[in-house]
DNA sequence: GTCTATATTACGATAGAC
DNA sequence: GTCTATCGTAATATAGAC
């Protein structure tokens, strides 16, 4: 942080603005107007700072890539058995999604219209593959079940894990970060009726 | 099924073909210039059969929850014990989401925009809060664990059902739609590690 | 039922003053 | 850096012929 003194807008700042608008009415159902009145300067200022709305999405979706593919760089998801690799990744996962909210919302609801969301739809695809190949060490160590489909289970996982974003709100009262990646641990790896 | 003879539209022939353009390019971003070309016919032709594009997304979202909602009306999800009727209806609700996959897929990335958006999501609503008293039943018989927060698991459980919409197609080789109910009952209920 | 216009509005983006 | 004004385009929807 280098300053915090005035309300002038640098891309950064505008994003932040930005993405809570995309993410109430949808990209797509989102207007310069929209955005220009969110942010409370003129449409034509907004173009002094990014080059468009395709920008802002741009910007927005590659910081929520970057920050899920930081876990798999991390200590704890290179070393270790398979399945302590993966639970560790599954924990961090929901930490970044809950960190990183707005941006990951942003990600997870890209259709692949414009070439910047194809672009994010690919690196999403490969993120993926990363954590499936996790999945496929851990059953061929054998700690977790084999009667489930490595892909097919890695999508269901990711299904409930990324659905946070529907529901999550850091300001309300209820489960904290911490709680919520706890239930997702337990419930991904034991269960509803647990261990 | 009545005719089968001639390939003029009526609202529900071409609902099925508006769902498959709104799910392929977001409901805001279709226009009536999009669906007239998949449609084969000219913009004004399809004022001829609905009044817009919003009676379309009515009907479609309308068609998937009343999908849903027959799945609590059926004897096995309203007789028996809380964790088996639990247990039918998850199996049921991949069930419909498959066979209804556009209609239900639609549902699931409403935002609330417009007036039949914000029903669609009301409804929705109750419908998780009918499956969560299920959870909550079933945690009080002391059938599932009661160390998640039962609203907590029934938003998780709910993402994994979901999230199906998102890869699932039919024509495509790979799991077919019991595969996916057996594997989601499994991880619902058991978790990857298995009992 | 389907078409070719076209009315009207909203959109993304730019020009140029301050 | 922000504004007002505006351009060109594309959107939803309608009119009216066939």
């Amino acid at each position: 942080m280098t300053t915090a003194k005035r309300d002038t807008y640098t891309p950064e700042t505008l994003l932040s603005v930005a993405v809570g608008v995309f993410n109430e009415r949808g990209y797509d159902g989102t207007s310069m107007e929209h955005l220009s009145r969110a942010a409370g300067i003129s449409k034509s200022s907004i173009y002094h700072h990014v080059s468009g709305k395709e920008e802002l999405l741009r910007r927005a979706v590659s910081r929520a890539l970057d920050g899920l593919f930081a876990i798999l760089a991390e200590e704890h998801a290179r070393e270790g058995r398979a399945v302590d690799r993966l639970e560790y990744v599954v924990r961090r996962m929901v930490e970044v999604l809950i960190s990183e909210l707005p941006y990951v919302t942003l990600l997870l609801r890209v259709r692949g219209n414009t070439e910047a969301e194809r672009w994010a739809l690919e690196r999403r695809r490969e993120f993926d593959h990363r954590v499936a190949d996790l999945l496929r060490a851990a059953a061929d160590e054998g700690d977790v079940r084999a009667d489930v489909e490595v892909r097919l289970a890695t999508r269901l996982v990711f299904g409930m894990i990324n659905s946070i974003v529907e529901w999550y709100r850091p300001e309300a009262r209820g489960a904290n970060g911490r709680e919520v990646a706890d239930a997702v641990v337990r419930l991904v790896f034991s269960g509803l009726r647990g261990d």
